[in-house]
DNA sequence: GCCGTTTTCGGCCCGACTGTTTTCAGTCG
C-alpha cells in the first residue's frame, strides 16, 4: 500500500514539473501544500481513504482527492504519466540544485535540451550557459557551485541535538560583539523541530555592518553565499548553513517573528494582519496610510494583529492561529513542571553511572522522583538483568532509598523487552514486585505492521505495564521506526490507561510531535523521560518537553508533572479495564 | 487547485540578495 511519504513525493513531483511547465503559481503551490499536509498526518492516508474522508485532509480538495484515490486503487496516476511524457521527470532533480529554480531549468531544457544534472554540469564546464539570455559568466559558475553544493548537502537535515550546541556557540559569539543589544535563535531550531535544515539567527544592533563582518569572518566558514546589510548567509566547514539577520532593537519583535517562521505560520499571521489593516513584514506593521507600528517584542506583534502570544513550538500552521483567535490555545507544559524521570539506566545494565551517581545527578537538577529501569534479561547487547540480578538490584535500591530519603524518591523498575515472539521478558509475578514497568521494542522491528502492532498491544494490555518506552524505536536521522498502526496503539493505550513515552533523547524524540498530539486528542497519558544512560543525559529533558509542547501538551497530559504522591497512587492503583 | 464569521468566485504574504540589467527577473526564506 502506498504510504503518506510516497503520496507526498508524487505531489511534490507534480508541483515541480508543473512549475517548469510554467503553470500558475497558486496551482503548483496547492500540490505542494497538499504534499506537506500529507506528511503531517498522524494516520495513513489509506485509512482516511477507506473512510471516504480524503477531503478532510487540509489542502486536499476534489482534484487531489481523486488523484489520491487513483493512486491507492491502481498504484498509478494517468495525469502524472501524461505530464512526464511532456516534461521529463529528471528535470525535477535539477530544481533541487541551490540557486536554480523552475525558470532556469526550463531555459536550459528549451535552449540546450538539457534534462539531467550531469548534462547540465557538462554544459556549464563547456561554457555553453553563459550566452543564454539572463545568464552570464557568474551565473554559469554559480550553477557548477550549486551542483557541488547539492552533493555536499545530500545528508539533508541534521538532528536537533547536533544543531543545538553549535547554535548556542554562535549565539554566544554574536552576543559578545560590540554594539549587539540582543541575539536570539530563530527558525526551526527555536521551534525545536526534531531535525534542523539550517541555522537562523537574529541580532539586534543599530549598525549591522560590523556584525556581518565579524560573523562572516569566522575561520570555520567555508564560503559566503550572500552578504547584504540585513541578511548574510554562510556555509560552515561542517556543512551546516546559517543565516544571520541584523535589525535595530526597536524592530526586533517583527524581525524575530519573521525569522522564527514557520513560513506557513507567517502567511497565516500576515493574513490576520491584513484583516486588522496592517501589512506585516520583518521591519514593521505598516498601516494603509504608510505609517509604521514598530514592535520591539514578539508579544507586541501578536497583540497588534489580535492574537495572544503563540509559543514558537506551535508555529507550524497546525491550527494555532485559529485556536489563538478562539482563545483555545493550550497552556503548554514547561520544563519546570517536570518532577519525575521514569525511564533511566545504571551500570547494572548499559548505563555509565551507578544508581547513586544517577540519583545525585537527578537531585542536582531538581527531580523529586527517579525510576531506575535497567534492561531486561533478553536484551543481551544491553547487559539485561536476569531475574536474580533484578532481585539483587532491588536490595541496593532499598538501601539507597533510606539514604536519599527526603531528597528524592527512588523507584525500582525495568525497561522490559517486548520480545520478537510477542511475549514479554519477565513473568507477571516478577513484574508485580516492581514499582514501575516500562516496556519497549528493540528487536525484530521490521516485522509486518500487523505483527509488530500486535506485539505492542500485548504490552499495552498487560496490567503491570505502566509506560511504553520510545514507542516506534526510531533513530534520528537514520532509522525509521517500526511500522506500527499508531491509531490502534493510541486507542488501546487510552482504553487501558497505559502511558506512552516521549523519549527526550534528541536522537529519539519518540513519540514525535505529530503522534503525541494525536495521542493526547484520544485521551492518552504521556510520559516525558530522558532514558538517561549517564548523569549528564538528564539534560536531554528540554528536548523532550519541547516535543511535548509541539504536541500541544498541557501539564496535566504528562504524568511526570504530577506530584509524587499522585503519581505513586497511579502506579499502585492504575485502572485496568 | 484550494478555500470561505467580510467570498462558492476571486482571491491566495512580503522582502533581501544576486546578477544581469538600466528597471527587473529569479531564487530563497
Amino acid at each position: 500500500m502506498i504510504n503518506n511519504r510516497e503520496l507526498a513525493n508524487t505531489f511534490t513531483l507534480i508541483a515541480d514539473l508543473l512549475e517548469i511547465k510554467g503553470e500558475n503559481f497558486y496551482k503548483t503551490n496547492a500540490y505542494r501544500k497538499a504534499a506537506e499536509n500529507l506528511l503531517e498526518l498522524s494516520q495513513e492516508a489509506h485509512q482516511i481513504w477507506e473512510d471516504g474522508e480524503l477531503q478532510s485532509i487540509p489542502g486536499v480538495g476534489k482534484a487531489i482527492a481523486d488523484k489520491i484515490d487513483e493512486l491507492l486503487r491502481t498504484g498509478e496516476l494517468e495525469f502524472l504519466n501524461r505530464l512526464t511524457a511532456e516534461v521529463p521527470a529528471s528535470l525535477a532533480e535539477m530544481v533541487k540544485i541551490p540557486d536554480l529554480g523552475p525558470k532556469k531549468v526550463k531555459l536550459f531544457w528549451d535552449e540546450l535540451g538539457i534534462t539531467t544534472v550531469e548534462e547540465l554540469a557538462e554544459a556549464a564546464k563547456a561554457g555553453k550557459l553563459a550566452d543564454l539570455p539572463g545568464m552570464g559568466e557568474k551565473s554559469q559558475a554559480r550553477v557548477l557551485a550549486g551542483i557541488e553544493a547539492l552533493g555536499r548537502r545530500q545528508t539533508g537535515r541534521i538532528p536537533l541535538g547536533d544543531a543545538w550546541g553549535f547554535g548556542q556557540s554562535q549565539l554566544m559569539f554574536l552576543r559578545a560583539l560590540p554594539g549587539v543589544a540582543a541575539a536570539e535563535m530563530a527558525g526551526s531550531l527555536r521551534r525545536m523541530r526534531d531535525t534542523i535544515g539550517d541555522l537562523d539567527i537574529l541580532v539586534a544592533a543599530e549598525d549591522s555592518e560590523p556584525v556581518m563582518e565579524a560573523f562572516s569572518s569566522q575561520p570555520n566558514i567555508s564560503h559566503i553565499e550572500g552578504r547584504g546589510p540585513t541578511k548574510t548567509s554562510v556555509e560552515f566547514s561542517n556543512g551546516l548553513r546559517a543565516q544571520v539577520w541584523v535589525h535595530p532593537p526597536q524592530r526586533f519583535g517583527t524581525a524575530l517573528q519573521y525569522a522564527t517562521g514557520s513560513k506557513d505560520h507567517n502567511v497565516r499571521v500576515r493574513e490576520q494582519a491584513l484583516k486588522k489593516g496592517f501589512s506585516l513584514s520583518e521591519h514593521a506593521l505598516t498601516r494603509e496610510d504608510g505609517t509604521e507600528l514598530l514592535c520591539a517584542s514578539e508579544e507586541e506583534v501578536y497583540q497588534a494583529v489580535g492574537l495572544p502570544f503563540i509559543p514558537p513550538e506551535l508555529r507550524e500552521d497546525r491550527g494555532e492561529v485559529q485556536a489563538g483567535l478562539a482563545g483555545t490555545l493550550p497552556r503548554l507544559i514547561k520544563v519546570a513542571n517536570i518532577l519525575s524521570d521514569l525511564h533511566t539506566h545504571s551500570t547494572w545494565s548499559d548505563g555509565r553511572g551507578s544508581i547513586r551517581e544517577m540519583a545525585e545527578a537527578a537531585i542536582a537538577r531538581g527531580r523529586k522522583m527517579l525510576a531506575v529501569t535497567d534492561h531486561s534479561q533478553s536484551l543481551g547487547i544491553g547487559n539485561g538483568l536476569s531475574i536474580e540480578r533484578l532481585m539483587a538490584q532491588k536490595e541496593e535500591i532499598n538501601q539507597l532509598r533510606q539514604e536519599f530519603q527526603g531528597q528524592i524518591t527512588l523507584l525500582h523498575g525495568t525497561e522490559m523487552e517486548i520480545k520478537a515472539d510477542g511475549t514479554l521478558d519477565y513473568p507477571d509475578e516478577i513484574l508485580a514486585q516492581l514499582d514501575i514497568v516500562v516496556a519497549s521494542l528493540h528487536v525484530a522491528m521490521r516485522q509486518p505492521r500487523e505483527q509488530v502492532t500486535e506485539r505492542m498491544l500485548t504490552a499495552i494490555r498487560n496490567p503491570h505495564v505502566d509506560i511504553i518506552g520510545h514507542p516506534t524505536n526510531r533513530l534520528i536521522p537514520d532509522r525509521a521506526g517500526a511500522d506500527l498502526d499508531m491509531e490502534v496503539i493510541f486507542q488501546a493505550a487510552a482504553e487501558h490507561g497505559t502511558a506512552l513515552e516521549i523519549n527526550a533523547n534528541p536522537q529519539r524524540l519518540d513519540l514525535n510531535d505529530i503522534h503525541a498530539r494525536r495521542a493526547i486528542e484520544l485521551g492518552v497519558l504521556l510520559a516525558v523521560d530522558t532514558d538517561a544512560h549517564a548523569p549528564e543525559h538528564f539534560d536531554f529533558l528540554p528536548f523532550g518537553v519541547a516535543t511535548a509542547r509541539r504536541a500541544w501538551a498541557a501539564k496535566e497530559n504528562v504524568i511526570n508533572t504530577w506530584p509524587v504522591e499522585k503519581l505513586l497512587g497511579w502506579l499502585e492503583n492504575r485502572p485496568h479495564p
